[in-house]
DNA sequence: TTATTAATCGACAATGTGTCGATCGTCAAC
DNA sequence: GTTGACGATCGACACATTGTCGATTAATAA
């Protein structure tokens, strides 16, 4: 139960990377599918044909349907871990840091919001991928705690109880939350703004700072 | 598509109320599963032959299996909001107020964590639950967003923006995954206590009592 | 006692997943 | 050039589960 691809490593010919092509593509088609279809609605021949294969050529790459989700969620990965954790490694005081970090979630749903969406629906379906989603998720509280933690050693924010660590997942939780239901529906760019602000002004408080 | 029993409401018998009892048994039955298996997981067959009837048989009482659900929500219904509106409508003090609520939910939590649990997975997985569980739980959100009004208009705690019912409406969220989160796996009380405490502060903090 | 409505059942249709064996094309080595 | 291995693809199958329907039995009101 590998998650991803299950073709060689090697590349060896010059049709050159058919197969990455076709993996690479059948996410492009299945991210694009899911701006107007969720995830759970959406069937493996759906997506094949959009692709151009059979249904059965998709078991090929993706061991089921949650392991084509998966690899959609080690695709996007990147973009979502790193923005926090290169601007919590700056100097910055922390309620223009947390500010930031907000915004920056913002625009990970601006540019991933259906994907991201199908993430947290699917983690509290199914217990594989919920763990896979969490392990990404607490890279994020980690990082924020580490951040805590640094600013209340330099006497920059008042100390625990509670831990950082616990207010940072009560916090990312609630973010997480709150921009999931923004994004379900219909909603304009003031009503983004809005949430951001709300946002900010509680984890500010929560953490001590203002 | 009536959420609920579809039976007649006249109760007009002898070996009194069969169905009713049924259908409270059928209910009993699913929670006292949901102990065990994810509801996802839960085959209509299973739960028929625990309640002793055939699955097609299920289909008298219940349209379908969210419709299962659904009953046990409107059930359930009562417990979750009672406690937070019976107590935001006494004199109490802010902080002390919240404390209470949060131990209220947990003692929720107590009582029907798999119940609790599923109601959240499942609004998330289907939309026409989805909307009922947000109702509810809004219901809770507008209670103490009136509460959070009425202590800044006396003065007791500083105005905003953010606006009582943004608030309300994060930091409720932020209690529901984390929840979740903790009745999720095998945990002790000592954790439960914690968690308590952790949102206790940050609620106190973001509302802007102490 | 009988007509009516409640309650229950077995059989069926539909949908979607994942598996398997067969096939076909393309490159690498001979 | 031929051939053999493996990458890529397909159609057919088996399986699980849901929801529907018509028939049948049980209970009660008239």
């Amino acid at each position: 139960m590998d998650v991803g691809s299950r073709r060689s490593q090697r590349q060896r010919s010059a049709g050159p990377n058919k197969g990455e092509a076709r993996e690479a593509q059948i996410l492009d088609v299945t991210e694009r599918l899911l701006l107007t279809t969720p995830f759970a609605d959406m069937t493996m021949d759906e997506i094949a044909s959009q692709a151009g294969i059979s249904r059965s050529a998709m078991y090929f790459y993706f061991a089921s349907k949650e392991d084509l989700l998966s690899a959609l969620l080690t695709r996007t990965h990147g973009d979502i871990v790193r923005p926090s954790a290169t601007l919590l490694n700056t100097g910055v005081a922390a309620d223009r840091a947390i500010y930031q970090v907000l915004e920056a979630i913002l625009v990970n749903w601006r540019q991933h919001g259906p994907a991201l969406r199908t993430f947290l629906e699917t983690a509290l379906a199914s217990p594989g991928f919920g763990d896979r989603w969490r392990t990404l998720v607490n890279e994020n509280i980690d990082v924020m705690a580490e951040f805590i933690d640094r600013k209340r050693a330099a006497g920059h924010l008042p100390a625990g109880p509670p831990s950082a660590r616990a207010v940072s997942s009560a916090l990312f939780w609630m973010v997480e939350h709150e921009m999931y239901e923004l994004f379900r529906s219909r909603h304009n760019r003031a009503a983004e703004a809005e949430l951001v602000e709300t946002l900010t002004l509680v984890w500010q408080r929560a953490v001590g700072v203002k």
